[in-house]
RNA sequence: GGCGAUGUAGCUCAGUUGGUUAGAGCAACGCAUUCAUAAUGCGUGGGUCGCAGGUUCAAAUCCCGCCAUCGCCA
């Protein structure tokens, strides 16, 4: 037991309620899950919660293009969340919903106390209108085309095409994404929280409780001024109507962070924990929240203002982490790099991720990179070849010989103490939220233990006369050796954590209990405690997570209630097919087999690469628009497809002799063409 | 375009307030070993610390510029 228990209240960012858990989500559940665990295996009370995010527009009309209630949809949905958390033994204390009584009193509370302390103000604002649908459209549900490249087909507040930002009004060709109506510009009053009113508060909050990147981001913010947050929605919306305002309905973003205290009174309602005590003005336990450094906003301006605007306390610590990478790159469907949380469990045992995830998480806010090679080897070099070999090596002498029983006393009692004493610095780490430091300490032991299993050498010894009790001796040190290890692991492993509790024949691994060393102690049948992570089984995950993501990507376009602009997003309508041309003209463009023998980055260029082409003798420098969906390296060597009697064309950076054949719409989303194997350069293509 | 973060060995990352020949794990190579899930141990090679300047007796570390990647904003 630690000298004083904490009382500590942990929450992760809650998912929202339209969509699956994939991989990116699980840094943040698997980060919080390890700190929550290793709390309470000091023996501090933790209590960790979290719900879905069941509100909002896209909630909505998602439910709407599925013809099912809203209700039944987030039902669904907050299923499968929870099977997939707890798929990757994520141990919520409680886990509920936005969507609830407890949810829409605190939302209400924490409203009409905001607007009693005069931190409410109403403003009337116009929006675009959906005149068929009859709702007010969030800007991303305005499509049309881009007022300043006339990029066709952009949402209502930027364009991907030149990065340009608007107002969805702006729009050219403007039309709902909903019913594909032209939207009109309609006024209403909106209800506003007083963020400004708190500038002083939060100057001085954030200091202290976010991590100092992140305190250079709140500065931004800061300078440019603390605008009024618009926190009401018209009907119809899915949500909690305003108190005294009919017809008018809580933001999602506002009910979403109240959603913690929520499913915390839900808990406490089932539980002897008491709400006020955590959450009055004067509280002394301990209150954090992880989240993705996406919505930090939220969580370090609104949220804390918010809190202290209606008399609750704030919290100690907001704890921002970066997004997940795959490979090096974005999460990409078309890689099978965007892999959903079900899909790696058909394949995979989730400790490998938690594992991996934990050996490069810091407290830091940078982003984290799964890099699938890596990940394989890294798992297996250390948790297999290093950690469970140690038990493995042992557990046979000593269930063979000694009838599962541990020596009197250790051999190398020094080295036992040197792992206790390196407790501390591991146990500072979790606390620091410095994980991958944690691991890499834990490791050093591992590796000290398998050098004095070497140096000892049972197997040696187990064949001389008389030397019966040094190999008890030191197969004991090294199991003993083992449990520190697996005590230190346990809340990044709590599968193998609950295996080695069977083995060793121990009820607890709670942290301090390795100061007492096992002697005289009857240790089970060793079993193996984890598989290697196989090769192909990681190639059948990409080959699942590609097919999964081809599946999904059609159905999820809106088949929705009524006109034509629904399927506009499909090739085909998004363009049609061009007018006919006689086989003379097709004979003009003369395509030819080329390979890239050369790609680099143009300085100063956004987006092109400049590739160089080897016709089959002749060279060509071709200006390819493609940098944001290639590397260089990745095309070097390969063959692709140019136009070769384009004539040259002068741009900013060079002369392009040619282009090279690509679709798509652009960004991460652009394919070149390449031949079947056997073409070879400089062949025609007719 | 503005702001911020990042850029260290093939891969993943450490590198405290500037201070000897820049570290670890994995991978590669050599040797040893066979108790262990072809695991382990010892050893070797491998770096213009993104590029180019500057400050300093001394720079991965501080300053300026540029490049790349990522994010936020207009």
């Amino acid at each position: 037991m630690p000298d004083t228990q904490r009382k500590i209240l942990v929450t992760s960012a809650l998912p929202y309620a339209n969509g699956p858990i994939h991989l990116g989500h699980l840094v943040e559940y698997i980060q919080t899950d390890i700190w929550t665990r290793f709390q309470k295996q000091r023996g501090h009370h933790c209590t960790y919660v979290c719900a879905d995010d069941a509100h909002g527009t896209p909630i909505m009309l998602k439910a709407d293009q599925l013809g099912i209630s809203p209700e039944t949809l987030i039902q669904q949905v907050s299923q499968d969340h929870q099977r997939d958390f707890s798929g990757f033994m994520v141990g919520f204390d409680n886990y509920y919903s936005t969507h609830s009584e407890e949810n829409k009193h605190f939302a209400s509370l924490v409203y009409t106390r905001l607007r009693e302390n005069g931190h409410i103000s109403k403003k009337t604002i116009t929006q675009a209108y959906d005149p068929e649908k009859q709702m007010f459209l969030p800007d991303r549900f305005v499509k049309g085309d881009c007022p300043k490249c006339g990029a066709l087909d952009q949402y209502g507040d930027s364009c991907e095409k030149c990065g340009a930002t608007y107002s969805p009004v702006e729009l050219k060709n403007a039309y709902s994404a909903i019913s594909g109506a032209k939207p009109i510009e309609k006024e209403s009053e909106h209800y506003f929280f007083n963020l400004g009113d708190f500038e002083q508060f939060l100057r001085t909050w954030v200091d202290k409780h976010v991590q100092v990147q992140m305190v250079h981001k709140l500065n931004d913010w800061f300078e440019s001024g603390l605008k009024n947050w618009d926190i009401s929605r018209d009907a119809p919306y899915w949500g909690f109507e305003i108190p005294d305002a009919p017809g008018k309905y809580f933001y999602v973003w506002l009910d979403a962070p109240i959603g913690y205290m929520a499913s915390f009174k839900n808990l406490c309602d089932k539980s002897d924990l008491d709400f006020d005590e955590y959450w009055n003005k004067a509280s002394t336990t301990e209150l954090y929240h992880f989240i993705g450094k996406d919505i930090a906003y939220f969580h370090t301006l609104f949220w804390p203002a918010m809190l202290e605007g209606a008399g609750f306390r704030k919290p100690n610590g907001v704890f921002c982490h970066g997004f997940l990478t795959v490979d090096g790159q974005k999460m990409s469907k078309s890689r099978g790099t965007f892999i959903m949380a079900e899909t790696y469990l058909n394949h995979l045992r989730p400790e490998y991720l938690r594992y991996y995830f934990a050996a490069k998480l810091s407290s830091g806010i940078d982003d984290i990179d799964l890099n699938l090679e890596d990940f394989r080897l890294r798992v297996n070099a250390d948790l297999v070849n290093k950690v469970v070999n140690i038990a493995s090596r042992c557990a046979g002498f000593i269930h063979k010989l000694f009838d599962g029983k541990l020596s009197a006393e250790l051999s190398a009692p020094e080295l036992y103490q040197e792992a206790v004493i390196a407790g501390d610095s591991i146990a500072d780490a979790y606390e620091k939220r410095e994980f991958s430091r944690a691991m890499r300490e834990i490791m050093i032991i591992a590796d000290k233990a398998n050098q004095y299993i070497d140096t000892a050498e049972p197997w040696v010894l187990a064949k001389q006369e008389g030397k019966q009790q040094e190999v008890q001796d030191c197969c004991s040190m090294g199991i003993n050796l083992f449990r520190v290890i697996c005590t230190y692991l346990a809340p990044v492993l709590p599968q193998v954590a609950d295996d080695v509790k069977v083995f060793l024949n121990l009820d607890t691994l709670a942290w301090d209990t390795v100061r007492q060393p096992l002697t005289n102690h009857t240790v089970n049948k060793f079993k193996p405690l984890m598989q290697r992570v196989d090769e192909d089984k990681i190639a059948a995950l990409i080959e699942e997570s590609k097919q999964t993501m081809e599946a999904t990507a059609a159905p999820q376009k809106p088949v929705a209630n009524t006109l034509e602009a629904t399927d506009a997003t499909t090739p085909l309508s998004s363009e049609p097919i061009a007018e006919t041309i006689s086989f003379e003209d097709f004979a003009k463009i003369d395509l030819r087999v080329v390979r890239i023998v050369k790609a680099e980055h143009v300085d100063g260029a956004k987006k092109l690469l400049q590739l160089t082409l080897d016709l089959g003798g002749e060279k060509r420098n071709v200006l390819a628009g493609i940098k944001s969906a290639y590397a260089p390296e990745d095309l070097e060597g390969k063959l692709t497809v140019m136009v070769a009697n384009l004539a040259p064309r002068k741009m900013k950076f060079g002369v392009s002799e040619g282009m090279v054949l690509a679709a798509g719409p652009g960004g991460e989303d652009i394919w070149i063409l390449e031949p079947h194997t056997g073409a070879q350069p400089g062949m025609r293509i007719k």
